[in-house]
DNA sequence: TTGTAGGCGTTATCAC
DNA sequence: GTGATAACGCCTACAA
């Protein structure tokens, strides 16, 4: 903090008034008179004045300002996030304290207590990949904290969350490859704990139930850290095994969808000719790779922007007392490029 | 904030002490019996008890958080400097407390406002693209108020800052280039006001200039908005207007390369074959595009780091009165890939 | 070894 | 219309 930050007491001092007049001046209380109010602001615009949010967090007990708990920022899906947030944030004159867990259960945890001890008016989540117990949450949730969880959602029932609809992200996605004559698609899966990644296998399956009972080939690869290495890895074993090849590749995001191009590619095998792609998340490198990747994106802004709504809303108890905050599923949108255009 | 957050008051009622006695016990303070002390701890446990820090802050006039104005995050490099950032700072116990400008100058002050008000202890800034005039940061530099400048540096003298080698980093792309045996290489520039751009600039003029006199070719394409499409329009016209062509490019910016690429790419044109391509920031996708994207990686995670020691110094006021913070500037690192070896 | 009181900056509640 | 005072939660110099 500077040194020598004007205060109220300055400006009472300065101008031979009591704290309280120039308090009630500077926020136009009534029962003031004008001259006064003026002489106040002005002497207060000279001093270079600043409210200190910290005294009004103590005193009002509310600190105006959020927490963010996140992965990891250089996710591009998380940083969209992050915009979203902070606009809505921003607009409501709310402070973002961000922080980062990297995938970490015991920073997340740390992190949580950290935002805690600072007074946050409410917490925006989502949760490490290690994460598989939620009583940190929990127990804040039981103690009236508002959180709103978002893109991974917890087991907890009265949780509020914002997601997008995956399983249907899913089911479109393999839809898609079907009617583009694919007929044997195999899926990359990303880690187990992640309601995304049970519900974007299942849009997989059911799509294939649903589409023709003709086709039944599924194979599902699993790719816990969900990186482009692991699934290189993943897809070249699988097209050099002697096993029975896909001709389609549904992956759970697109970073595993890059490592399975590179595969591909890497043995010679054409996208999309004889092998179809897709992946999930509409990362900014996709519409620029060779061939463009066909992905479902998803609203990552419109995420932040709901989930701090939302947040907001419990925060200050709008709607009347009966309206609880509900949860949100917000759609995803196929985007078809080459990769997966016969 | 949560209702009913157990204070040391809470604690000091239910055991009969004074108020010092607790606070005193709870930080280990010498001369508390060890008895007396046991048994705050464990009350404190017992009624979950965590230290405010907002009356912290108010107390001690200072807030052990630190404020990032950056311009957004959804920018890779960006989100990695954020990284090192918010490592360091939560390490030495200091939360991060986070706004983009949107590359907007008023948005830039306000939440230059917003964070005083909150009693950042420091600073760590990369202005907007629009700002050209930094009264806003001058004065606070005048109050003392510790500030780091990273990637996008002020014509401030006092300034203290984190940059890359921008000049070399430039240098050495387009220095290799020219060993690759490419003689005509043309350079599309980022927006005018950053020192970045200039650094860029010169650092490509320059390695021409050494390199061999019989080499003369410059071509400077402007893209002030730093984006592919801007990009991809400013190649496809060099490329049909009859202008002499180059046989290489070096870009400000790995999505102004990415921009270039597609353009040649849509023009029949192969590269690296035809024309040589080198870009700036190692974005995630250069790898994974088609061909693979040399470019100049610089250390955001590092720079992230860097410059958020040097503002916890400044905040301490580490070393003796003497020793002023200085400056710091980061290597470079050239990434070769396919679109740059013929 | 423990308690008392004042203060960090602000505002709400009284009083005048 | 204005002023004095207590309180938010915590720490610490000074007393006891």
């Amino acid at each position: 903090m500077k040194l020598g930050q004007a205060t109220i007491k300055d400006i009472a001092k300065e101008l031979n008034v009591s704290l309280s007049t120039v308090s009630r001046a500077l926020k136009n209380y009534p029962g003031i008179s004008e001259e006064t109010k003026r002489r106040v602001k002005e002497t207060a615009e000279r001093l270079n004045y600043r409210p200190n949010a910290v005294a009004l967090s103590l005193r009002q007990s509310k600190s105006f300002t959020i927490g963010v708990i996140i992965p990891e920022v250089v996710h591009f899906f998380f940083s969209t996030v992050i915009s979203g947030i902070e606009e809505v944030a921003y607009a409501n004159g709310y402070n973002v304290i961000l922080c980062q867990t990297n995938e970490k259960y015991e920073r997340e945890k740390s992190i949580l207590d950290t935002m805690l001890a600072n007074q946050v008016d409410g917490l925006l989540v989502s949760f490490s990949k290690e994460t598989k117990d939620f009583d940190h949450f929990t127990k804040l949730i039981e103690l009236e904290l508002p959180i709103v969880f978002f893109d991974r959602i917890p087991a907890i029932d009265s949780s509020v969350h914002v997601t997008v609809n995956d399983f249907q992200g899913a089911y479109d996605a393999v839809t898609h490859l079907l009617q583009q004559g694919y007929k044997k698609i195999a899926h990359i899966s990303g880690p187990e704990n992640l309601t995304i990644t049970k519900q974007r296998k299942e849009g997989y399956l059911k799509a294939i139930r649903d589409f023709d009972e003709a086709i039944s080939y599924t194979k599902i690869l699993e790719c816990p850290s969900g990186n482009e290495d692991e699934s290189f890895k993943l897809v070249n074993a699988l097209f050099t095994n002697g096993e029975e090849k896909p001709d389609a590749i549904f992956a759970h995001h697109d970073l595993a969808a890059a490592g399975a191009l590179m595969a591909l590619k890497s043995l010679g095998i054409k996208i999309p000719e004889e092998v179809g792609l897709v992946g999930y998340s509409n990362w900014q490198f996709s519409s620029m790779i060779d061939p463009p990747l066909s992905t479902v994106s998803q609203p990552g802004a419109s995420i932040g922007e709901t989930a701090t709504k939302l947040l907001l809303d419990m925060i200050n108890k709008n709607g009347n007392t009966g309206t609880i905050s509900k949860s949100v599923m917000l759609d995803t949108e196929l985007i078809i490029r080459k990769s997966s255009s016969k």
